[in-house]
Formats: C-alpha cells, structure tokens, sequence
DNA sequence: GTGAAAGCGCTAACAT
DNA sequence: ATGTTAGCGCTTTCAC
C-alpha cells in the first residue's frame, strides 16, 4: 500500500513540489489559472490525499486536541464532550477523547501518550492523582485547561459548577416542601475529587442556614458497590431521613435500584432529587426532581479558552475559574 | 515551546542519534550496559519523550485505528467502542472515535481525514451512503470491519447482530403472554439501514410464524420527533395494538415518554418489550422486558478481526459476516 | 557496539 | 509565477 505523495502529482502536472504545496494550502495569488487546473487533475486522477503525519511532523502543530475525563460513564462528561467536539470542529481542529476510569495512573498514562502525538492542548477532568505531572505541565506552559474538579495550588483556567450551590438548590427545595431530614449518598472522595467535596459542604452549609442540625448519619461517600448496603443502614435508622440527595447520576441510579429492590415509594417513603439530569428523569415514574449542571455551556467554555490559548501563542495567560450555575429542574420525586 | 529531540539526548550522553533510537526500540542486544544507563540518565534529566509524529510518518504506521458510529446516542454504540478500545489496548494501538450523526456527509468527512491522518484501519458503521467510496476503499485494500449494517454488494468483513431473530424473540414473548395485537415502532428506514429492515422483517415472519395477520397500521418507522404523533395515532385505531416493540433505544425512550404524557399503564394498557437494553431497564416502574444485544462481544470482534487484517499484511482476507445472537431479558413490562 | 547518512512526505524561505 | 533547497524528528541500512 505506497502512498501517493506530492512527488507524485507534481510529475503528473509537471510542476515542481513546491507549487504543488502551494496550491494545497490555497496559496494561488501568483498561480497561473493552467498550472493550478492541471494540478487540480492530477489530484483527481491520481486520487491524492495529503498526509497529515508529514505536516504535522514539519508545522509542529497537529490541530488535535486531547481531552481526558475522569469518568465517562457519567452523563455529564459525554454531553461536555460533544459540546468540545463541536467548537473544536468550528476551529478545525479534531479530538481525541480518553477515559481515565477514575484511575490516575492511566491518566498519566494518557497524558504521556497525547503529549507524544503532539496534541496541541488538553482539557482534563482530574482524576486526583497526578501532582507532579500538573506541576511539570504548567511550567512547560503547555496548553492546559482543567475541567469540573479543581486541583489545589495549581492555578489553570479551569470550568466547574458551582458546587456548593448545586447542593444547595437541593437541600432549600427539600425544606420548601416540609423535608426537615435529609440524607446525601456521593461517590467516593477518598482522593479528594472536589465536587464531591463541596457538594457535601453546600449540603451542610444549607442545613445549617435552615436550622437542621447536620447529623454524620446521614451523609454517606463511598463506591457504588457499597450503596446497597449504606442505604439499607441509613434508612434503617432509628430516625432515617425522610429525603435524599443523590451527589451524582450513578449514585442516583443505585439508589434508585435500591428504592425498586425495597418496593419503597417516592416521594411518600423517600423523596429524592438528584444532581445531574439523567436521560430518563422526566418520564421515569415517578419524574425525578432534578439539580442539572449547564453541560453544553461549561464544555463550550473549556474548548473556547484552550482554542485561545493555543492561538494566542503566549497572549494573555488565563487562570480563572469559570464557576458556573446550576438549575433546579422540579418534577414529581420531592 | 521548543521540543527535546533524540539529538539532545544524544549529545547529552556522548552518544549517536542511532544508538539512541537503538535504545528507545528496545533493541539493546550489543549495547554496551554503560552506555545503555548514560542514556537512560539523560532521558530522565531532560525529560524526553519521543515524538509519534515523526516516528510515524517513518515507519508508516500510526498504530492507530478509527472507528465511525453512525449515531453515539445509541447506548450501542458506545459499548461497542468501549470493547474495542480494551481489544486496541491489549494490541497497543490507540482508537480515534467519530460520530457521523447519521449523515454520509459527515461519514464521508471522517473517513477522509481518518485516512489523511494515516490511521491503519477503520471500524464503521455505516450511515447508509457513499457506496462510491466504499467500493474505492475495498479496491485499495484498506483494512476495514463494517459493524451493525450491512453494506449491499460490498464484501467487507463484518459484525452484526441477527436482527430478524432480535425482533422475532421479543413477538414470541408477547405471543406467549397472549398478545395478539403487536405493534412495532422504529426509526426511520430511508437509506435502507438494514437493522431496522432486518428487524420489521423478523416481526413480520414471527407474527406470520404464529397465524396472526399482519396490520401496515401497526408498522411504523419515522423520525423521533414524529413518534408522539404516530403513537396518537396508531393507539386511536379502532383496534390498536396492546403491545409495542420498540425498535432500538432511542425509539423506546420517545415510547416511554408519550406513555407517561398520557398516563397509560404498562403493561395493562400496552405492553411493551425494546430491543437494546437500556440503563434503566432494570429499575425502571414497571422494569422494562428487552431484547439485548451483546455489543461487547461484537466490539471485541470487530476489533480482532480489524487487528489481524492490520497484522496479515495481504494475509487471508476474511470477508464473512459475523452474525451475533440476541437475548430476551424477562421483566415486568409485558 | 556505535556512528554516518539517507530518507519518510511535507512546508517555507529564498532564488530565479 | 515557479523551482531549489533545507529541514521537521525519527528509523534504518551499512560502515567502522
């Protein structure tokens, strides 16, 4: 399988390598409208694709982006995905998506190997792991932009949702309609994955504002594989909640499960809401009250500051967080 | 940004740029120990990686494959990549994922610039168009594995799931459970994509199989956004059906909704079973009966069979199809 | 055991 | 307006 090379297409039309070049990067101010036709027809004829490896290799830039998530069995990192794909493409630029399944080695392990094939930039959700590398990165100044979790002392343009918030809408909604005990299930944070960290805080915090005395009983952080269990405990309570915050789409669907296993009712024996939007909240029976994050907004915002900052050779350097709002979506499960 | 090279790290250990590419490749065979740690050290001092790009564009090989799904939001289609991204791990290659959305214009794209980026192979699914360039790529060899449609006249390896046998499980079941009034809900079937062909099909021979007629009223295969209509309208029927096949996920999704906008109960006034088992299934009211696919094996296929086409040079060229056995998954909702 | 040199396919001065 | 030339960073004979 040899290639077809600019070689190739410059004999055919018989001009050299170079105004061939010049032709594929539409560079015709001089060009005689004869030789451009005949070099046109040897495309044509020849069926010549440019390869990209050879121009990459001699511009240093690959238009490739890569982005990392932490997990992508979470809604939230496929609809930020599309929406990166989407600006990414507008800028002609194409994407390279890895999942690092919460592990920071492969996380690593992706980094290295982007940073081989000579991506342009990264936008990375953090897995929690990886101090070093960060470090060495933001010294390399390569072009980094950090997605839905913080990584401490490290100062990237970041984009998250404002946590605390999140949790908050829940809690105040929860006490608007008369739920004065209530629960908070998340996803582990041994690692410190500070979403879950700060969705916890506003949880204590909005309580605290309400007057309810925050009991350790009720808030629970532990792999999914646990829930079953930590529900059957909570709700076996002498006290149990009467609510309960899910601190994530899968967390939601365990309990969920566990709702279904128990043949308990919503809202009458557990109201629920839950952070993140699930596909089938509104038609799930009965609709899941929910806390969604501004998805497509906050991937868009992540691709738009890496665009710059790759173009911008070394403009203005952007360390802001973008912290952005969520939205209580009210339906029949509270 | 000016990136190290194998020539740094050659100076920097009083070596040749050869011994160091000796080195990278694991070829120490006659290296000497102490030249083998020098270079070793300064590597690790200067922080060197190797660049793909150049070593691609040598050896012609970007140990990279693409794989083009026609839709994402199929709950199919990404199973399926996540096996064949686990199969390319195991083989070290890497995997670039598009989604055409459903449109040959995009496929084609993707096909183009997967091709210009010289990955060594494609696993798509095909959209339904560009017969032309198909028949280009088979006559140039490229290593191609078509997955989940077939591609009329055109002999490419390819996995599939059997579809008429998908469709006749779900209308035994209903048959089983004495409904005789079955209906079928796809999505739209211009460009002939042949798993929803495949499926009406299986429906029709299955309900011929058990004596009962076939009703053109009960068969519809439209775009999402016309299902409410046509769901309004086929369950106004003199006689409507009393239990609904859903043809894939995204048509049991629009299914669910409209039953829940007019609180019909499931299976009381239709039953209903989906082909593709969805996340919620299980803990769905009532959880939802399914045909599944098992979309990890076939990921895992397409993936070994597009590996050994890669790896064979012009080795024995497998253009069978690979066809995969659906299961009914029993539960509440028929 | 190690090094020199050619070349992968393309681009970009610099000539002409 | 078009051609000449020198690399981009790496691998790979072939010498030494």
């Amino acid at each position: 399988m040899k290639s077809i090379t600019i070689a190739d297409v410059a004999k055919q039309s018989n001009v050299s390598k170079s105004t061939v070049s010049q032709y594929l990067n539409q560079r015709y101010q001089y060009m005689g409208e004869e030789t451009k036709l005949r070099i046109e027809n040897a495309i044509e004829e020849l069926g010549y694709r440019p390869n990209i490896v050879a121009r990459s290799l001699k511009q240093k830039s690959t238009t490739t982006i890569g982005v990392i998530v932490a997990n992508i069995l979470h809604a939230f990192s496929t609809q930020v995905i599309r929406a990166i794909e989407d600006v990414c493409h507008e800028h002609d630029f194409h994407t390279i998506v890895c999942n690092a399944d919460d592990d920071p080695e492969k996380e690593k392990n992706y980094i290295e190997m982007l940073h081989a094939k000579q991506v342009d930039g990264l936008i990375i959700f953090p897995t929690g792991g990886n101090t070093a590398l960060f470090k060495r990165m933001k010294k390399s100044q390569y072009p980094l932009v950090i997605m839905d979790r913080l990584l401490e002392d490290l100062a990237f343009p970041a984009v998250i949702l404002d946590n605390e918030a999140a949790a908050s809408l829940a809690v105040d909604h929860f006490v608007d309609r008369g739920y004065r005990s209530i629960g908070i299930m998340t996803t582990s944070i041994t690692r410190n994955i500070t979403p879950r960290v700060d969705r916890i805080k506003g949880y204590k915090k909005a309580l605290e504002k309400h007057g309810i005395p925050v009991k350790d009983d009720y808030i629970r952080s532990l792999d999914l594989q646990h829930f079953e269990a930590a529900l059957e405990e909570m709700l076996s309570l002498q006290a149990p909640p009467r609510a309960l915050l899910a601190g994530n789409d899968l967390a939601l669907m365990e309990i969920l499960k566990f709702i279904k296993k128990k043949s308990l009712r919503i809202p009458e024996d557990v109201a629920l809401i839950g952070i993140d939007d699930v596909s089938f909240a509104s038609f799930y029976n009965p609709a899941l009250t929910a806390v969604s994050q501004p998805a497509f907004k906050m991937g868009e915002k992540a691709a738009e500051l890496l665009m710059k900052k790759i173009q911008d050779e070394n403009g203005a350097i952007d360390e802001e967080v973008h912290r952005f709002e969520p939205e209580l979506i009210e339906r029949d499960s509270c």
